[in-house]
DNA sequence: CGTGTTTGACCGGCGC
DNA sequence: GCGCCGGTCAAACACG
């Protein structure tokens, strides 16, 4: 594997790859539109290719394991976006480092081996390694170093004018966003974990308030908009920290999980594991998001929280090697992408396989309410009650352009919401600390139950 | 009442 | 075969 220095592009990709090809299909409107960016009229007509990004909204990253196909996904929202046109364009991938014009680069370390469903973005841009061991945050390893945003950047990432969320570098290989996260995107072929039968998953790095800031040790989770259950938290060995494992609560059939944890070697960094997709529409109704009413972030809290910029570092990794991740900062993701998150995915290697198969994706039918381009507003009126703060800002920032709103608000990370203070945000909040669960020990002692 | 969190126990893969 | 350990289950509890 190689590290190709990047960018972005990952997370666009990521991001957008499920846009982008849904982009494709609109493409044609597309190049009839000015660049700007717009809402996509039909969001609904999702292309096959569409990415999956596990439905959440750090990544739109499309499981390439998983689902490669067709299911529409995702979050919903933002394929509305412009930013799917351009992730459109990105497909080809992954090359090479680029750039992007006011952030920061990412590297990306392109998985070696082929990918071989074209059509998934993902495919291309990830792969797996076997090798690589879960256990590590993929944070943590060296691959996935994430560069520090440039002061300015970091204290606005979206100092860019521009409207449009995403930029395309102009090899047009990679994208870049303004303010977007770092992604690092690993495939790394975990050769070293144990994985319970292959599966994909899909990691991101995202910044984390300090353990220290947080609740002691609590995971602090931001939040997306996938309403998550917390069913499970263990200490990992060689970690100080626990990880939480996450249901996708917003639809009960929705087999989509994540695991939580942070980096044991930078525990700011919140790495993110997500497996299996959503079988479901992204929520943007409020009955999507019934019940997490404790995941609502406060947000005040939010933007203080998060502030981005400190954060957004580099992960330090030590030791572990794992190889192939790729990150991508200020990604254009719209939900992470402020977040200076970096995203790996891993898959393990017969994904291609599976994915050829396992089209449970969405049907293709499936639509997300997608607000139209020229009436976000009102989009946002109904995202309002998601979040309202959040949602205004993200796509404020992230698609705006067009009304000048300004970005202060911005903040990606407001997005998510750290649930540091909220003590029990569903997303998060894991908090947890208490190591609890179960520990190592305690396997079958006792039965009891 | 519905939903989320906590947490001990159980299950099962994997390495030795 | 055994033990380790990650992942999941599910009861009890908390919250709004």
């Amino acid at each position: 594997m190689e590290n190709y220095q990047g960018d972005l592009t990952d997370i666009i990709r990521a991001t957008g790859s499920s846009i982008a090809a849904a982009a494709a299909n609109t493409a044609a409107e597309a190049a009839a539109l000015p660049a700007e960016w717009q809402f996509p009229n039909n969001p609904v007509n999702y292309p096959p290719d569409q990415v999956e990004d596990f439905g959440d909204p750090f990544t739109h990253l499309r499981d390439p394991l998983l689902h490669d196909v067709d299911t529409p996904v995702s979050s919903g929202f933002f394929h509305n976006t412009n930013i799917i046109k351009t992730s459109v364009e990105l497909e080809t991938v992954n090359t090479g480092g680029f750039v992007n014009g006011s952030m920061n680069l990412a590297q990306k370390v392109v998985l070696d081996d082929e990918m071989k469903r074209p059509s998934n973005i993902f495919s291309r841009m990830l792969q797996i390694s076997p090798n690589a061991k879960l256990p590590l945050s993929p944070c943590d390893s060296p691959a996935v170093v994430v560069p520090q945003l440039p002061p300015q950047a970091a204290a606005s990432p979206r100092g860019l004018t521009g409207p449009p969320p995403m930029l395309i570098s102009n090899d047009h290989h990679t994208l870049i966003s303004p303010g977007s996260p770092s992604l690092q995107i690993s495939s790394p072929r975990n050769t070293g974990i144990k994985r319970r039968k292959s599966q994909a998953k899909k990691v991101v790095c995202i910044p984390a308030p300090a353990p220290a800031n947080s609740r002691s040790s609590g995971e602090v989770v931001p939040s997306d908009l996938w309403a998550w259950r917390k069913y499970g938290q263990k200490p990992i060995k060689g970690s100080p920290y626990p990880r939480g494992y996450y249901r996708c609560s917003s639809s009960k059939g929705c087999s989509a999980r994540k695991q939580v944890e942070r980096s044991r070697t930078d525990p700011n960094m919140l790495v993110i594991t997500y497996t299996s997709e959503h079988n479901h529409p992204w929520p943007t109704q409020r009955n999507a998001l019934a019940g997490s009413t404790r995941s609502q972030p406060s947000k005040t809290n939010t933007a203080a929280k998060n502030s981005p910029n400190s954060r957004a570092q580099k992960c330090t990794n030590p030791k572990e090697e794992q190889k192939e991740m790729i990150t991508t900062e200020n990604a254009v993701m719209p939900s992470s992408s402020n977040l200076d998150a970096p995203v790996k995915e891993e898959m393990d290697q017969d994904f291609d396989n599976q994915m050829d198969d396992a089209d449970e994706g969405f049907p293709h039918s499936y639509k997300p309410a997608l607000p139209d381009s020229e009436d976000h507003d009102s989009f946002f009126a109904d995202l309002g009650e998601i979040e309202a703060d959040s949602l205004d800002m993200l796509f404020t920032q992230g698609f705006s352009g067009d009304d000048g709103r300004e970005d202060k608000a911005l903040d990606p990370f407001s997005f998510y919401d750290w649930a540091g203070n909220n003590s029990s945000t569903s997303a998060g909040a894991a908090t947890s600390t208490t190591g609890a669960g179960s520990s190592y020990g305690e396997d079958r002692k006792d039965p009891d139950s």
